[in-house]
DNA sequence: TCTGGGGTCCTAGGACCC
DNA sequence: TCTGGGGTCCTAGGACCC
């Protein structure tokens, strides 16, 4: 038996911890360069505002209803995941994150124990509430995709009383349900709430005569692998009560490291894309450090925006492997610069721009080498350098990120910096920095 | 005027091998 | 004029998730 964890819009609720006055309005939390809507409290949802919808398209709230916009803190959320996962993980013998808000927990080792799920998931509930303040709401179901399912149900019970048959709101057990009761749930549940049914595929279940998850479950399995695709035949596995899907408490390494930004304005010049390239390249090799890994491979992408209809467009990436694997800030900020000039045309209005890091692999993994002289290897790459990057991450875990920093990024003479993002609505990150710890007045 | 960021998995098709 | 069979690996693109 799992159960799934999740808080109700998390990125709002942290929010609200340290700004209670906002409890009760309409709150949204805005993505990177303050674009889109990507948390929405209760009352902002009830306004119409939709997931990810552009901010310049319901800003007009503002003023009519008192909508209030937040730039996104996420260090802020990150903290308080970390706070989550913490309470969480004493419920069950297992936990695997999800996401930084959700949380699948895996009572199979103690399934007898348990007793009743529902208080056991009310006492969760109530617990987190008191210790860190966040509302949450607990799924449990035979597999992912059914305590997926069961949280929804949970989260929209709560909010929208009477819009499923439950005894409980915030939280809902798919175990036991005997099938009249479980049929109910699932013909009052549009297929695409399924997890795995996105914008593509739940139209075309539809046109197929496939609207609820009761249709779905009633569907033919070879059926629909044919006419759709052997994923979506494992979520109608699941939904019958097969697991599928497996439990990981011990995630593996990611396979690849991303760091994009959109641009706070156009960028034209290509030594201020590489400016912006050398940033994302530096975080990256932070963050492949902080996995022990190398990558053998940057991949670097510059693009117009495809919203700007009446500019010309261009989009256009590069991969370029390295001589050996490496995490060397230096040496894939050089490769990712080098892809830049491969790729870089003049007279583009660029939006948007960003490093991969592929091939990653074990740092302690090392192909041993004939030491040959070679002309065509730059220095950097035949010097070990772990220490002065291990110097570097130490240095800015102390003192903040970005204390200690390639100067190709740093401000500099006759350089404006337009891909700097924009947070304009940025509030402090009151559990991380000392200077922005809040103030109690007595 | 203004539209996020960071991932994973699957499939199809091409290149290549013997 | 007539041109095999079986396999692997890589990449690009699409779909999905939060």
């Amino acid at each position: 038996m799992y159960a799934l964890l999740d808080a109700n819009n998390f990125y709002v609720s942290c929010e609200r911890l340290f700004r209670p006055s906002l409890v009760g309005r309409p709150v949204v939390v805005l993505s990177n360069n303050d674009g889109c809507a990507i948390s929405r409290s209760n009352e902002a949802k009830a306004l119409g505002v939709r997931m990810a919808q552009p901010w310049f398209q319901c800003r007009h709230l503002e003023r009519e209803h008192g909508l209030l916009a937040l730039s996104s803190n996420y260090e802020l959320y990150g903290e308080m995941s970390e706070r989550l996962l913490a309470i969480a993980s004493g419920y069950a013998p297992r936990a695997e994150v999800y996401s930084i808000d959700e949380t699948f927990l895996d009572f199979e080792a103690t399934e007898r124990a348990l007793g009743d799920r529902v208080s056991l998931g009310q006492r969760l509930r109530a617990h987190i509430l008191r210790w860190i303040g966040l509302p949450t709401c607990v799924g449990f179901g035979p597999t992912k995709t059914l305590a997926k399912l069961a949280n929804h149900i949970a989260k929209t019970a709560e909010r929208t009383p009477g819009s499923y048959p439950v005894r409980h709101a915030g939280v809902c057990d798919l175990g036991p349900l005997e099938s009249d009761e479980l049929h109910a749930l699932f013909a009052a549940t549009p297929v695409g709430e399924v997890w795995g049914i996105g914008r593509r595929t739940a139209p075309q279940l539809e046109a197929a005569g496939i609207a609820s998850v009761l249709d779905l479950v009633r569907t033919d399995t070879r059926a629909l692998r044919t006419r759709f695709s052997v994923v979506l035949e494992r979520t109608l596995r699941e939904l019958r009560g097969t697991s599928c899907i497996g439990f990981d408490d011990a995630p593996a390494p990611n396979r690849q490291i991303m760091v994009s930004r959109s641009f706070g304005e156009p960028v034209l010049r290509g030594s201020e894309l590489a400016q912006a390239l050398t940033r994302f390249a530096g975080r990256a090799a932070e963050r492949l450090r902080a996995q022990q890994a190398a990558a053998g491979a940057v991949l670097v992408f510059i693009t117009t925006s495809p919203f700007r209809r009446d500019d010309a467009q261009y989009s256009r990436s590069v991969s370029m492997p390295l001589l050996r694997p490496t995490a060397d800030t230096a040496v894939l900020v050089s490769a990712a610069i080098s892809g830049l000039r491969r790729i870089y045309r003049k007279g583009y209005r660029y939006a948007k721009a960003g490093v991969m890091l592929l091939e990653l692999q074990p740092q302690a993994l090392r192909q041993r080498e004939l030491e040959l002289p070679s002309p065509d290897a730059p220095r950097e790459y035949t010097r070990d350098r772990t220490k002065l990057m291990t110097a570097m991450d130490r240095l800015n875990r102390r003192y903040g990120r970005g204390a200690l920093a390639l100067a190709g990024a740093e401000p500099r003479e006759g350089l404006e910096r337009p891909w700097l993002t924009k947070a304009e609505r940025r509030t402090p990150r009151y559990t991380t920095r000392w200077d922005e710890l809040p103030l109690a007045r007595v």
